[in-house]
DNA sequence: TTGAAACATGAACCGGGTTTCAACTTTAAT
DNA sequence: ATTAAAGTTGAAACCCGGTTCATGTTTCAA
C-alpha cells in the first residue's frame, strides 16, 4: 500500500496483544498502523535502528509525527513488534518446505535452500533481526532459541526413524543454525549470483557425510 | 592499568598507521591512548556502541573529555580501531593451536575449542565485533571474510594431504565459521557451564562423519 | 442527524550526545 | 636551564531526535 517495496504482510497488532491501549479501533486506524509498520520495516532495513528516526518513519508513512504515538509506546516498542513479526515470517516461509516428505537430512537441506531464497528477497528483514541483538536482546534471543530448538526437534524425529545417528544435542541445533545464518549472509545478502541449490547442496553434503 | 577487567593488550596505534596526525609522540601520550582504548573496550562491551558515550569513556579512563580528540578523530574511528584490534586478538589466540601437528579436521576442532575458550574470557570483545556490522560494516566484513578465507586455506591443505575430500568451496569456510560463531555465542557467552571439549567434540564429529 | 470517541496534527519541550577551542601544564630535546 | 612541541582541560557551541500535548478533524454507532 505505501511506496515501500515490502509486501503488506507486516501484521498490525490485534486488540488481543499486550500493546497497552494502543490498538486501533477503526478501519482508518488500522490502515495508519499498517502504513507505519511497513514504513518502519523499510526504514530500519535501509538505515538500521539508530540512524532511523521517528520523524523519517512518519514522513515515509505519510502521517504526522504525533500520530506515531497513537499506535506505539516508543521507537523501541515498534522495533520489538517488527522483530517478532519478521521471526514469524521466516518460520512461516520455511514451514511448508519442511512438510514435504523426505529424510531428515534432506529436509534440512531443503529448509536451508528456502531460507537462502528468503534472505535474497528480504535483505532488510535479515538485517533487522541481527540488530535486535543490541536493541531488544530478549526478542533476539527468543528468535534464535526457538529456531535452534526446532532444528533439534526435527533431528530427533530423524533419529527415531533411524535416519540420523544420535544422540542429537542442543549443540547440533546451534551449529546447523549458525551454518545457515552465515550462508544466508554470504550467499543470500552479499553474493546473490551463486545458485542457491549449489550452496545448499554443499552444506547438505557436509551434514550427510562430513568432510572426510 | 585502568580499573577495567581487560588485559592491557589493546595496542595503541603506531606512528605508521593511517590515524591522521593523532598518533601519540610521547610516553605519556601512549599511556593516555592506551587507557582510552581499554576504557572503550570495557564500555562498548558492557553497553554497546550507541549507549556508550565519549563522556563516559573518558571518565572511565580518568582523562578529560577533550583529551579524547587528541587521539581519535571521532567515536566511530575509535570503534573501528577497536574492531580491528579484536579481530587480530582472536586470530592470534587461535594461531598457536593451529600450529600443532594434527590432521586437518582435528585441527579445526582444536581451533573451535580455543575460540570457545576465548569467547568465555572475552564476552565483551565478541559483542563488539558483532555490532560492527552496523557501525563499521567494512571492518566487520573484513574480519569475517578473512576468517572464512583462512578456514578454506586450511581445508585445502588438508585436501592436498588427502585428509579432506574436495573440492573445498568458499561455502565450506562460511558454513564452518557460522557454526563456530553460533556455538561461541551459545556455549561461550550464554551457557558457560557446559564443558568446552564436549561442544567442540560434537561439532568436530559433525565435520568428520556428518549426521548419518 | 448527532455527538462522543477515535484519530490526526506539528510546534515545542527536553534531554542527551559529539565535537570544538582557547587557555593552561607537562615533556623532552637542545 | 630553556623553550617549542606535545599533551590536558572542561565549558560551551552545536545538533539531533524522542516524546508530549492542546487543538482540530473524522468516524461511526445510536
Amino acid at each position: 500500500m505505501p511506496g515501500s517495496g515490502l509486501p503488506a504482510t507486516v501484521r498490525p497488532t490485534t486488540g488481543r496483544e499486550e500493546n497497552g491501549d494502543k490498538a486501533p479501533r477503526t478501519a482508518r486506524g488500522l490502515r495508519t498502523q499498517r502504513a507505519l509498520l511497513d514504513a518502519a520495516a523499510a526504514e530500519f532495513g535501509e538505515k538500521g535502528f539508530h540512524d532511523s528516526s521517528v520523524v523519517s518513519i512518519t514522513a515515509r508513512a505519510g502521517v504526522a509525527l504525533g500520530t506515531f504515538y497513537t499506535y506505539f509506546e516508543s521507537k523501541d516498542a515498534l522495533f520489538r513488534a517488527l522483530v517478532r513479526d519478521m521471526s514469524e515470517r521466516v518460520r512461516d516461509t520455511v514451514a511448508p518446505v519442511l512438510a514435504q516428505p523426505a529424510d531428515a537430512i534432506a529436509r534440512e537441506g531443503a529448509a536451508l535452500a528456502a531460507f537462502l531464497g528468503f534472505a535474497r528477497e528480504h535483505k532488510e528483514i535479515y538485517r533487522i533481526i541481527d540488530e535486535a541483538e543490541f536493541v531488544v536482546p530478549d526478542e533476539w534471543h527468543r528468535h534464535y532459541a526457538h529456531t535452534a530448538q526446532r532444528i533439534v526437534e526435527r533431528l530427533r524425529e530423524g533419529e527415531a526413524r533411524g535416519e540420523v545417528v544420535g544422540p542429537v544435542d542442543e549443540a547440533h541445533g546451534w551449529a546447523i543454525m549458525g551454518m545457515n545464518v552465515f550462508l544466508g549472509l554470504r550467499f543470500g545478502v552479499q553474493d546473490t549470483a551463486r545458485p542457491l541449490e549449489e550452496v545448499a547442496g554443499i552444506a547438505n553434503a557436509l551434514l550427510r557425510r562430513g568432510l572426510s
